[in-house]
DNA sequence: CATGAATGAGCCTTCATTCAT
DNA sequence: GATGAATGAAGGCTCATTCAT
């Protein structure tokens, strides 16, 4: 590859970079290009040699945003562990990454959501979240799957609705602290959070799969 | 009351209307006053008559909209059963309020969680939706009370965290749904949600409060 | 006359006063019909029962304005003084009318002279003002030719043109008053300015047309 | 310096002498950005690139519009005539100046006397415009203290008021002319004005300073 | 007659986009 | 490639005027 694609692509990820701040700031519509070029350092014309219109270097901040989330869960996933021990760990770390690194960008979620179903090429952005969500479900799914197989999660559950509902989890408890810190203390909701996927908040006996 | 005295806040209601659906169909900030008030059938002038400037019309639709999810959980909280099928029923009752009546503006959550910590008045909003998800967790926090009361539901669970947990799973739910719909099926989320909420998806031959 | 035409009169006056009161304060452009019709206790579909739009008011505010200046000369005029003793009287009870009375308006001055040379009508508006000034001249001249006849007034001064400059003078005075009170002292101004008038600021030992 | 660079303050005054032929036409509040540009031969979003809005724009064109009225009064005042005729050759050189080379846009005092007392930054005008009148004045009083100590002037009169008498009569003709070209003819009226200024229009044996 | 709700022409201003250098 | 001056479409908002009551 040659040194002149390489810069090619550092600059629009400057851009981006450069985007997202003004984005997180502003929000999608108040943002201008002129910040976003401010901000990069770069002049306000040499956007448009590297994206086309705002409308791309949306969909491509999307891109990088989504960037941010991924993770290496290789270490958890291909550990030892029974999937109970597996998903607690999964929810930990993605707590922990949307608590710390990149919390900077996390309220711009809202932003791309809004955009994803509306905004003018929702196409795009619609079909690349839900891509991400799908292979977020599937991530719990499989751990699900694993421990219902161990024996370490019940058999009752759906592993694919069950994924869906924990994913939901996170993102609402995330919705919730983003908009009131000051009440939302998230290292407290993730032990409670733990704690009530694996256990319920239910009273009975005796779990009604070993029941029998 | 003589036809001469125009019925204001039918009125304000009608455009605020009008500014839901237009709101709804492009988002906040690509919706025009020129196409609220054709929407709502007035002149664009008109709308001036009723709301000092957009933003207002914002923050009046965010409190209608808000208002869409208001029911009437009386019945449920002064019914005489125990704490854990109360928390069932008002899960149940809110889903259903959400999947189907207002639907329509749903997306609009977005928008609003967006120009909540954006936006020019950002204060307002803000303010206006803490409130909301402040006393939406205590709705939840005071039937998890009862419920461990009653013995209904177990004493270890923290009830505020755990409120909180609860609505957002039901918001991060609502989220994947909104994005996805031919994917997710509601219906069986709620089954499973429940399931989840009230028995965690762990296996432990006995609960632990009542281990000793 | 019937009482109907009577209070219709009034009204318009009414209404002209409120107008007049408002475009001291924000001036011509800036001042709404709403606020007049406000100022005046009136609805503001009412002004346009006596006005046919707001150029009318501007005209006839300012026929109205004129009035604040006419004065009761007679007195003066119809004394058995002598010109330059008149001439002294006129100055000093124009003065008195400007500095004191209306004053609250006479800042309209500048907007009605602006408006009279551009503005729609401006046709309307600059021939009033011109027949203004022509009888105000008129005023003067005749007070001049009397005091040139009674040997009190210089017999080489040209009463048409003179009289235009000590109008020029009143007017060019009140506009530094206007602009600048702190500075500008109308009483001591006076003074001198009758003093320049009469007897000039130049030194000669006799005056020219005595010293032949 | 490369093409590249716009002369930015060539540019300004191209589009503040726009401004001013607008202005001039139109008055200050009926004179729209658009005809602006237009007469600038620029386009609408230019003007922005220049100036901040359209109160900045007539705030230049004051400045710029006083500017018309800078002369050289250097041979003048370092003359070694009299102060009587240096005082005389001020007026004529004023008159001929505002008679002559601007008189485009002289019609435009009344339009920023307007706006310096009302006018949404009326501050900003009204101190420059006492700035101006008040160096104004000073020019003036030092020509009338040169005559007093020369013995041209007679020592009798005030300096200071004096001095705003003659700019206000300067003003004051210049008004009648503006408002009335056909019957007001300035070469007539600057031989009396001297005339009167000097000699005034009283008769008396002897001038009172002289007389003892 | 009086009113004020309704209206839309028209204004100021912003900003994504273009393009000459 | 890079730039930023230039632009005009488009939007929010005002306000003189109309008209149904």
């Amino acid at each position: 590859m040659s040194a002149l694609i390489v810069n090619k692509t550092k600059k629009k990820e400057d851009i981006i970079l450069a985007a997202l701040k003004v984005f997180e700031e502003k929000g999608l519509s108040n943002s201008t290009i002129k910040e976003i070029a401010e901000t990069a350092g770069i002049g306000k014309g040499t956007i448009y040699e590297y994206f086309k219109d705002k409308n791309e270097i949306i969909h491509n901040s999307f891109f990088y945003f989504q960037k941010f989330f991924e993770m290496d869960m290789g270490k958890i996933l291909l550990s030892n562990e029974k999937g109970s021990s597996k998903l607690k760990n999964l929810i930990r770390s993605i707590m922990s990454v949307l608590r710390s690194e990149n919390n900077d960008y996390l309220d711009l979620m809202f932003d791309f959501w809004a955009e994803g179903i509306k905004g003018h090429e929702k196409g795009v952005m619609l079909t690349e979240m839900n891509k991400f969500y799908r292979s977020y479900r599937k991530l719990f799914e499989d751990v699900l799957r694993e421990g219902i197989k161990d024996g370490s999660i019940r058999k009752n559950i759906d592993p694919f609705e069950t994924s869906s509902i924990i994913i939901g989890t996170l993102d609402g408890v995330m919705v919730q602290w983003i908009l009131d810190k000051e009440v939302i203390d998230l290292k407290k909701i993730e032990k409670n959070l733990i704690n009530l996927i694996l256990n319920g908040a239910g009273v009975s006996l005796i779990k009604k799969e070993e029941s029998k």
